[in-house]
RNA sequence: AGAGGAGUGGCAGAGCGGUUGAAUGCAUCGGUCUUGAAAACCGACAGCCCUUUACGGGGCUCGGGGGUUCGAAUCCCUCCUCCUCUGCCA
C-alpha cells in the first residue's frame, strides 16, 4: 500500500502516474484518502492533549496521596471524571478513522514507474526484446496435451479422480523432468548469488496481508479454514513475508533470496479454451527468486533479475520475447513488471513463464520492512520478484518445440539433471 | 490433545498498582587517554504517531487484543508463542 504521507505531498504525480493504468475514480480514491488522514491527525491530536492532561493530573493524585493529603487528591480524582467519557468518544472515532484510511489505502494501486507506459490492456505491451528462432514443425506435430498422452508422462485424468481438475499426475519421465527442472532452476539462481529458502506452503492471514494477496484477492487462494491457513499461491508470499516487521543492517542487503514450492491457485471463473493441457493448472511447481533492496537500487536490480531469467530461457533454448507492462496490465502491487513469453510452436502462442516486478516500497509499506540509513534514519526497502521459473509452461514449449519423429529431444543443459537425453 | 510454567529494549536480566519507557550487565557507536591497540573513564544507544522552520513538546507501545483503576509492565479476561511432563505421530 502507498503512503499517506507520499499521497498528501505528491497527489498530483500519483494521479498521473495512476492514469497509466486506466484507474477510474483515482482521484476521488486518493482525495479520500487524505481526507481521512486529516480527519484521523486532528482527532489524535485532541485525543492526545486529553491524554497529556490526564497524565498530569494522575501523577498529581499519586504526589499527593504520598503527602497524606487524601481529600485533595480525591477532590482531584472527581474533576478528572468527565474528561474520561470525552477521551472515550475521541479514542473510539480515532480508530475508525485509522481503520478507514486503512481499507481506503488498500484500494490504491501502486504507481506505475516513469518507463511504464500507458495503457489498458495486452495489447499496449511494450515487446523490448526477442530471442531465439521460431521453431518450424511439420504437419504432424502436436501440442503438449497430445504429445503427453502419447508419452504417458503427464496424467489430467488420473488427477481428476484422486483430486479434481488442474491437478495433474506427473508419471515417469514426466515426473523426472519436473525434478530436472527445479533442481537446474534452484542451481542457476545459487550461482547467481541467491540464497535457498525452503518456506511452509500454507501461511497465515497476516502473510496474505502483507504481500498484498488480501483482501484483495482472496478467491484466488484456497483457504483451510478450520486453522484459518491459505495455500501459497506462490512462493513469494512466504519469502517475502520472512521480512515482515524487520529494520535490517545496511551491510546485509541486498537479500536475494530463492525458493521452490508448489504453487496453489484456484483460478475462480478463468477457465476455457485457451487454457487447455498445461497452460493453467490449480498446482504446479515454481522457483522464485526474491530480492530485497535499497530504494537507489530496485531499477538495476530489476535489470539483474530479468538477465537471470533471460539466461535460464536461452539455456534451455526456448525462444523468448520479453514485455514491458503498460499500466493497465500490471498487478495491483507493482511498480514496474517484465513478462517473459515463451513461443510455444505447436500452439502457435507466446505463453506467459516468468514475471518480474519492482514492487518499490508498496509492499514494503505494509511488510513494516525497513533499515537504518546512513543517517540513522529508518526508510522503506524496495522488493521485488520473479519466477525463475514456472514450470508447466516451460514444459510445454519444451515438449512442443522438440517434439521429432524419435521422441522430444531434452536440451541439454538440462541432460544432467534428468540423465537421459531423449522422452520417447 | 491434557496438566503445569513462562513471554520485559540487539542479547541477558530486574521491576510485580503511583515521576519506570523501564535498574543492572553485555553488545554496538562516539569521545578522552595512548606511538597504536587493549584497559579505564565520559557520553550516546527501541519503534511508531501527532506537533514544531528549528531547538523542542505531546501521545502510544513491556507477546497481541480487551477490561478494572484517577493511574497498569505490574490486577482480571482472552488469544498467540515458547518450555517441561503425559498422550499421539513421520
Amino acid at each position: 500500500m502507498l503512503q499517506v504521507s507520499t499521497l498528501r505531498e505528491q497527489r498530483t504525480t500519483i494521479l498521473e502516474g495512476l492514469a497509466k493504468r486506466r484507474l477510474k475514480d483515482a482521484d476521488s480514491l486518493v482525495d479520500r484518502a487524505i481526507e481521512l488522514d486529516q480527519l484521523r491527525r486532528d482527532t489524535q491530536k485532541q485525543a492526545d492533549d486529553l491524554k497529556a492532561k490526564s497524565n498530569t493530573e494522575s501523577k498529581r493524585i499519586g504526589e499527593l496521596m504520598k503527602a497524606g493529603k487524601a481529600e485533595e487528591a480525591t477532590a482531584l480524582r472527581t474533576a478528572i471524571a468527565a474528561d474520561k467519557d470525552n477521551l472515550k468518544e475521541l479514542e473510539e472515532s480515532l480508530s475508525r478513522y485509522e481503520e478507514e484510511l486503512k481499507q481506503q489505502l488498500y484500494k490504491i494501486p501502486n504507481v506505475p514507474a516513469a518507463k511504464v507506459p500507458a495503457g489498458g490492456g495486452a495489447d499496449d505491451n511494450l515487446n523490448v526484446h526477442q530471442h531465439g528462432a521460431i521453431p518450424e514443425l511439420t504437419a504432424e506435430a502436436m501440442p503438449h496435451w497430445d504429445l503427453i498422452k502419447k508419452y504417458d508422462i503427464i496424467d489430467f485424468d488420473l488427477g481428476i479422480k484422486i483430486t479434481g481438475a488442474g491437478f495433474p499426475v506427473y508419471k515417469g519421465k514426466g515426473a523426472k523432468l519436473q525434478r530436472a527442472l527445479i533442481s537446474f532452476f534452484l542451481d542457476e539462481a545459487e550461482k547467481a548469488g541467491y540464497r535457498e529458502m525452503m518456506p511452509p506452503i500454507v501461511v497465515n492471514e497476516a502473510s496474505g496481508y502483507g504481500t498484498g494477496q488480501l483482501p484483495d484477492k482472496e478467491g484466488q487462494m484456497y483457504h483451510v479454514t478450520v486453522d484459518n491457513l491459505f495455500l501459497i499461491p506462490t512462493a513469494e508470499v512466504p519469502i517475502t513475508n520472512l521480512y515482515r516487521d524487520m529494520i535490517l543492517n545496511e551491510e546485509d542487503l541486498p537479500v536475494k533470496n530463492v525458493g521452490y514450492t508448489p504453487c496453489f491457485r484456484r483460478e475462480a471463473g478463468s477457465w476455457g479454451a485457451h487454457v487447455r493441457g498445461l497452460n493453467r493448472l490449480h498446482q504446479f511447481d515454481k522457483v522464485e527468486i526474491v530480492q530485497v533492496c535499497k530504494p537507489e537500487d530496485s531499477y538495476r536490480i530489476l535489470d539483474d533479475m530479468c538477465t537471470h531469467v533471460q539466461g535460464l530461457l536461452e539455456k534451455l533454448e526456448l525462444p523468448y520475447r520479453k514485455l514491458l507492462l503498460c499500466g493497465g496490465d500490471m498487478g495491483f502491487n507493482s511498480a514496474m513488471t517484465y513478462d517473459m513469453e515463451v513461443y510455444a510452436a505447436a500452439q502457435q502462442r507466446w505463453l506467459e513463464v516468468s514475471s518480474v516486478s519492482n514492487f518499490e516500497a508498496f509492499q514494503a509499506n505494509r511488510l513494516r520492512l525497513r533499515y537504518k540509513n546512513k543517517e540513522g534514519k529508518t526508510q522503506l526497502l524496495h522488493t521485488l520478484n520473479g519466477s525463475a521459473l514456472a514450470l508447466p509452461r516451460i514444459v510445454a514449449g519444451i515438449l512442443e518445440n522438440n517434439q521429432t519423429p524419435e521422441g522430444i529431444r531434452v536440451p541439454k543443459a538440462l541432460i544432467p539433471y534428468t540423465g537421459f537425453d531423449m522422452i520417447n
